[in-house]
RNA sequence: GACCCAUUAGCUCAGUCGGUAGAGCACUUGACUUUUAAUCAAGGGGUCCGGCGUUCGAAUCGCCGAUGGGUCACCA
């Protein structure tokens, strides 16, 4: 239908795509047109062939995939072919296959995907191949792999265009594929212990469970703006409430922040809530989730993360933000409650804090700025501030502080946690304070939350609370420097 | 958002002091029936990221911009 726009564009493509163009109109001609073929029914995948050699030699099989090297030698060739599980190498010889049918292999190229049905042998040389009896082309290819030998370096290229990256770089499809097994592993960790996976709105009218800038949409019908959910917890609350005592959600997030090698402006959350539990018992799962998804899925909890050797192997240590300050500063929080006395503490070792700043916020300050840097190994931080805690119930013992832990490895923050604010009337307040502070210009602070605040009236148990970074979970467990590096399409800015 | 670095053939990369653009792989043609980054012979392929400027002359120097990466800031 569209030949004359067709040649307008061939005649301005480089020759490379001009030539895999024409083989295309070739075999269309001969009424042999590729993408006319809707199935094909491989008996193996190469991995297969290759471990159960023994039983398969001399046997027919039929693989399915993409030719990534082709040699012709005249009358025999050898290729080979990679499927979703590996590679395997092909023998083609004219007398095996007839001659029509070799002279349209010797056609095909570097990316074409190919069915071919054959008999399994070993080479002279002692690769494991299969005899082709019959090929069938079941796609053309008509753009240019990246080259074999140095794959695809191009970082840019290799986000934007995804399928190159995973076609010609090995490694990073293992990183996928432990991403999905890790995940997998998580889901029934959490079933087994009678958690019910729930699914909760992605639009929120109030965007609130944590502290960030949200992307805003806006719904014609209705005609209202909505916020792309930047946290699960209030939903997931709002669950207990209902009556479910174990739930938990998978799901993206969206903040509108920087991007860094830690950061994505969407990205996977896993929140669960446990009625009865506190935070100690978030800790006790938390510890032995991560340990058995990692023994699961890799076999071992000792791990290794850009040549820092992790044990993930429980107990791991639980320290109070208090005592973790002192330990590595020398700097007592709990020998004075001077707003004024903490920030002169703060100043004396160099670290800036605003001029207002009250007691937790410098305590908070300090430990972000010298204490999380030296938690390599996993490490439970807990009792935090009030003021950085608004969804956290409040220490009996102390109520300048709340509940709540966070999970460090490798100096980052992989998880929040925390026993749930089930106080309404303290709810409101906090949510009032909030929202002074969002008056006053902090795009940051929550929002106020009638719907959830009513919906605590109406009572919720006590629950504990836990949210975990999947992305950088991952990461972790994959040994991947950058978050970009586990996730298959990161945000990118259009090109032009 | 600030600073630093990168951008040359489909891919990976050279390109000296500013003097008409190079290699390997990939591609085309030919030879070759057990290769292993197959080999051999011949050939084609460029918006040197874009624009402006300096210069007799710019891939190369300067300025502006684009995209990416890194560091910092904000956050998880």
């Amino acid at each position: 239908m569209n030949n004359s726009k067709d040649d307008i564009q061939t005649n301005e493509l480089n020759e490379i795509l001009k030539v895999r163009r024409e083989k295309l109109a070739k075999l269309r001609e001969s009424g042999k047109d590729p993408f006319k073929i809707t199935r094909y029914d491989p008996t193996h995948y190469s991995e297969e062939i290759i471990e159960y050699f023994d039983e398969l030699e001399g046997e027919e099989v039929s693989i399915a995939g993409r030719i990534i090297t082709k040699r012709v030698m005249g009358k025999a060739s050898f290729a080979h072919v990679l499927d979703a599980k590996g590679q395997i190498q092909i023998f083609v010889q004219i007398n095996k296959l007839g001659k029509e049918a070799y002279e349209e292999f010797k056609d095909y190229d570097i990316g074409d995907i190919i069915g071919v049905k054959g008999e399994v042998f070993k080479t002279n040389r002692g690769e494991i191949s299969v005899r082709a009896s019959e090929i069938v082309l079941l796609s053309k290819s008509l753009q240019p792999l990246p080259e074999k030998w140095h794959g695809l370096k191009d970082v840019d290229t290799r986000y934007r265009q995804r399928h190159l990256d995973l076609i010609v770089n090995p490694d990073i499809k293992r990183t996928f594929i432990l991403r999905s097994k890790i995940i997998s592993s998580m889901r029934k960790y959490l079933d087994d212990k009678g958690f019910i996976e729930v699914e909760t709105p992605i639009l929120h009218s109030v965007a609130g469970g944590a502290e960030a800038r949200p992307f805003i949409t806006h719904h014609n019908t209705l005609d209202i703006d909505l916020y792309m959910r930047i946290a699960l917890e209030l939903h997931l609350k709002r669950v207990i409430i209902g009556g479910f005592d174990k739930v938990y959600e998978i799901g993206r997030v969206f903040r509108n922040e920087g991007m860094s090698i830690k950061h994505n402006p969407e990205f996977t959350m896993i929140e669960l809530y446990q009625a009865y539990a506190d935070y100690n018992d978030i800790m006790n799962l938390t510890e032995d989730m991560i340990y058995t998804i990692a023994k699961d899925v890799l076999g071992t909890a000792v791990i290794n993360y850009q040549g820092e050797e992790i044990d993930l192997t429980p107990p791991w240590r639980r320290l109070s933000m208090i005592d973790a300050v002192k330990e590595y500063t020398g700097i007592d929080f709990r020998s004075f409650d001077e707003d004024s006395t903490a920030r002169e503490a703060a100043k004396n070792i160099g670290v800036e804090v605003e001029e207002n700043a009250t007691w937790g916020l410098v305590l908070n300050t300090i430990f972000e700025e010298k204490v999380e840097e030296k938690l390599v190994q996993p490490t439970f931080i807990k009792d935090y501030p009030i003021e950085v805690s608004p969804l956290a119930k409040r220490m009996v013992e102390d109520d300048r502080l709340t509940y709540r832990f966070e999970l460090f490895i490798t100096s980052r923050e992989l998880a929040n946690a925390y026993s749930e604010l089930n106080d309404p009337i303290d709810q409101r307040e906090r949510f009032l304070e909030q929202a002074k502070k969002r008056a006053q210009g902090d795009e940051e602070a929550h929002m106020m939350d009638d719907d959830f605040v009513n919906a605590l009236e109406v009572g919720m148990p006590p629950t504990g609370g836990l949210g975990i970074g999947i992305d950088r979970l991952v990461m972790l467990l994959t040994d991947s420097y950058s978050i970009r590096d586990v996730i298959l399409f990161p945000t990118m800015r259009p090109k032009e």
